[in-house]
RNA sequence: UCCCCGGUAGCUCAAUGGCAGAGCAUUCGGCUGUUAACCGAAGGGUUGUAGGUUCGAGUCCCACCCGGGGAGCCA
């Protein structure tokens, strides 16, 4: 076996007519008599390799037939092309090693229930549906990235552990930390706007917490965002940040991964119109389309999925809906110097219905007013003394928005849920495995 | 926290209040081109838990547990 070269399935059209071996896993197994048909997965794809009775010991032939799926294998063999094959090439086999048995293996080719498969997610992570959207995922973490890093934004790590709430109203998970209590980050936007200050253009990725008791398809306790925050922006100038990168993103995607969202059936002409410019609309405006759609709400509601699934319904394209009603808004969104009811701030609405993919804003940057907001919402004003620093030392117009990764994974993907978006989905009721 | 749906073989599901079943998986046998292969056979059950009604409960009633969907909540 040691003489054959390893080859990777998503290469193997390079090794075409010559012998190599390909290391993974028995994905499934078709047997006719005298041939037995191996699927073979090895992370990078599927061939089938055809095991035929007249071209090997009669030994090998006989263990080929009774590998089991999952079993991992090496299997050697002749590369040919095949019409018949979906990649276009099979492995003609000389020889199959087993290295690691797997005995009545728990998800066969067969449909199975949600609450199943995610008991098993450590295994449902090996079928091809799951590949395509991690692959996905993959991608739209590298454009986020690229888009980032080209653009002249420096990466600035946000701290997980946080001392108290950035809003002071959501359920945060608690932690011991030493002989005090700290709280498991939910953004990384106050540390975005200290660091803007010091470097201009910036941006934070990581992981964020809520302790929610959301159970519902855009929900998830523990989840990944991306944000962005920019000193001198003002809420024109962040619109035009976001809408220049979801259009980025979603057309790195449709560049280069046609071949996972068609495993996932998506409708890719969909995702090509996702072109500038966005439309952009007022809450006011948004209330409008609400109330002439049949959907009545009265201005000052904050939206839930049902308004938002309406609005988007309008357009094909994420839409952008800027100026809502400051009191159902966070403490340090600007505002509005037309209007002090209103915040200048931005949802971004995903279309076909998966809503809110960002939120964002122009933030206060007089002192005197933030301080108001403070007291305001009843938040301890110590807390935030080195965050009102940033009004006192320099303060300048600044902008920025927070992207969720797992909600423009399922948008894009035309998922159901987000509990596939993620590896290992943390959710209200399921924390393993 | 509230509303709706569900829990039967390893998995997906069926069973009018009257013998607990099928497909897939597993094991054995058959087939030289299979594509969730096919054909034949076998093994596999505390019907989520605990009460109750009934001659008789997977099925009806009550409580609880677990899961799913949604609401509230969630920049």
């Amino acid at each position: 076996m040691s003489e054959y070269k390893h080859a990777y399935i998503s290469e193997i059209g390079k090794y075409e007519g010559q012998d190599v071996c390909i290391k993974g896993w028995l994905y499934n197994k078709r047997s006719s008599g005298k041939l037995h048909f191996l699927q073979v997965r090895d992370g990078s794809g599927i061939i089938q390799a055809v095991v035929f009775k007249g071209d090997v010991d009669p030994e090998v032939f006989e263990n080929a037939g009774r590998i089991t799926q999952e079993t991992s294998i090496v299997v050697c063999g002749t590369v040919k092309e095949d019409k018949r094959s979906t990649i276009g090439y099979e492995i003609g086999v000389k020889d199959v090693q087993v290295i690691g048995e797997s005995v009545e293996y728990p998800i066969t080719p067969k449909e199975h229930g949600v609450a199943f498969l995610l008991d098993k997610r450590h295994l449902w992570l090996r079928s091809p549906r799951q590949h395509a959207i991690l692959k996905i995922r993959h991608e739209i973490i590298k454009s986020v990235r690229d888009y980032f890093n080209n653009n002249g934004f420096l990466l600035i790590d946000a701290p997980i552990f946080t001392p108290s709430a950035c809003e002071g109203t959501t359920n945060l998970f608690e932690t011991e930390y030493f002989d005090e209590k700290a709280y498991l980050t939910q953004s990384g936007q106050l540390y975005m706007e200290a660091a803007a200050m010091a470097f201009g253009k910036v941006y934070c990725f990581g992981p964020t917490f809520r302790a929610e008791k959301s159970k519902t398809r855009r929900h998830l306790t523990e989840f990944w965002m991306v944000e962005p925050e920019v000193a001198y922006n003002d809420l024109n100038d962040n619109m035009d940040l976001a809408e220049d990168f979801v259009e980025y993103v979603v057309q790195q995607v449709v560049k280069n991964r046609r071949a996972e969202l068609e495993v996932l059936e998506r409708d890719i002409s969909k995702l090509e119109n996702i072109k500038k410019p966005f439309p952009r609309i007022t809450y006011d405006e948004a209330i409008e389309m609400l109330n002439k759609n049949g959907k009545e709400a009265p201005w000052g509601d904050d939206f839930g999925g049902d308004e938002e699934t309406v609005i988007s319904e309008q357009f094909d394209k994420p839409v952008m809906i800027h100026r809502y009603p400051s009191e159902v808004k966070a403490f340090y969104m600007k505002q509005d110097p037309q209007n002090a009811k209103l915040a200048l701030c931005v949802d971004m609405i995903a279309p076909e219905g998966y809503g809110e993919i960002i939120g964002g804003g122009q933030r206060e940057d007089n002192m005197d007013v933030l301080l108001n907001k403070i007291q305001e919402h009843k938040l301890p004003e110590e807390a935030f003394e080195w965050y009102m620093d940033l009004r006192r030392y320099g303060s300048v117009p600044h902008a920025g928005f927070g992207l969720g990764i797992e909600r423009t994974v399922s948008w894009i993907c035309g998922l159901h849920h987000v509990r596939e978006t993620i590896p290992f989905p943390r959710m209200m009721e399921r924390i393993r495995p």
